[in-house]
DNA sequence: TCAAATTGAGCGAGCGTTCAGTCAACTTAA
DNA sequence: TTAAGTTGACTGAACGCTCGCTCAATTTGA
């Protein structure tokens, strides 16, 4: 796919490539949250994005090209909102504002979220390797917070511990996504925020 | 469906309906972790099961029932599983019981966990309607459980707290399903249960 | 004028589903 | 006892249809 894409950059228009790329991503998040990647049809998704499916398949291989195209402009969007964090390391003030953030973005990207990892298991597989490689780095992102705070002496916990917190962090965050269904009838978001974050802190010893 | 298998269960004989029904299940459930619900043909799942395609539908009216019927042996078997806990009500330790339980279960049960959440999507809209309210009850069960602690005097918690708190134990479990790619490099089940334990009971107050 | 861009009818592989037919097991009745 | 009749689980070729993808024809715009 890089390649072609690749090619395909250095003869047709680059501006035009790059208008045509965003329409049909979202024309695809549109449709698959909608009904999921299998049950949208490339002729809807090239509908959604204005155009034509002959003009799609000049812009993309396969059906399975536009979902990875998805994916990573999700990746792309919270890597950028995550490094907005105002950073301050070694202290659970500076904890409670990653996670503060953190679940800004999931709350902006509800449905992209939830396409994604929906959808990831659509993806072939060199694809779905990136996808799990980009999961990986967000825990990375509260694993490093937390060995901060245990630097600092702000919290006492050992590596088995910080691992595996970063993962209930990153996954609690994710519920708010998944089970918006039955959580936003008794929550608002700051709610929901600062009920997990008293809980959180409580759970490791604060 | 129900008319359909209340009728089909008069004339045909039961412990056979029982056994197919098994084997459609546990070929289904296969299958769909290996490629997916779309991915998947009747033609494979009848193979696997071991008959022909015929035969299977003899069993299932759709595709989309026997994905039902994954999702709900599922949910019968939580149940099973859970009802099955000695019941201490009103202590933290009927609550850990009851963890380690449903953590048992999650572990016993990874790959229909798995199928279940990712593949919920393609349900027809009615059985969508079922498995969330299934979903529903598996929080319910905890809740009654955190009510027991608090009016036991054993917790102290907010009627808010409780309703969050139970999501919050059914998706932790779930995260050992959806993680164990990361996870179950770092540990055993065992020492995940004790950890998220130890990390929910001190998060609740304890 | 002509290359780039776009179109959409058309192709055909592959899918879920059906149903006419088979056969082993069972029932009937002489 | 046994031949004829009945049952229903089982089979797989066939059917109708969907949908990803192609490409000859057309439009666009420089």
């Amino acid at each position: 796919m890089e390649k072609k894409h690749e090619v395909l950059t250095s003869i047709k228009d680059e501006s035009l490539i790059e208008k045509r790329r965003h329409q049909m991503i979202r024309a695809g998040v549109t449709l698959f949250k909608q009904k999921g990647f299998h049950r949208t049809t490339t002729r809807e998704i090239a509908k959604e994005a204005g155009f034509s499916i002959g003009t799609l398949y000049e812009y993309i291989r396969t059906k399975e090209d536009l979902l990875y195209l998805v994916c990573d402009s999700i990746y792309h969007e919270v890597h950028n909102k995550l490094s907005q964090i105002p950073l301050q390391n070694g202290t659970t003030h500076g904890l409670k504002t990653a996670i503060r953030h953190y679940y800004g973005v999931i709350d902006d990207m509800q449905d992209e979220f939830v396409v994604m990892y929906q959808e990831t298991k659509s993806l072939p597989k060199s694809a779905l390797q990136y996808v799990l490689t980009k999961e990986l780095e967000m825990v990375d992102i509260f694993q490093s917070i937390l060995v901060g705070c245990k630097q600092a002496g702000e919290l006492e916990l050992t590596d088995t511990q910080i691992n595996l917190y970063a993962h209930t962090l990153v996954v609690q965050g994710q519920m708010w996504a998944f089970r918006r269904w039955a959580l936003g009838k008794e929550y608002t978001l700051e709610q929901f925020t600062e009920l997990q974050i008293q809980f959180v802190l409580k759970g490791m010893g604060q």
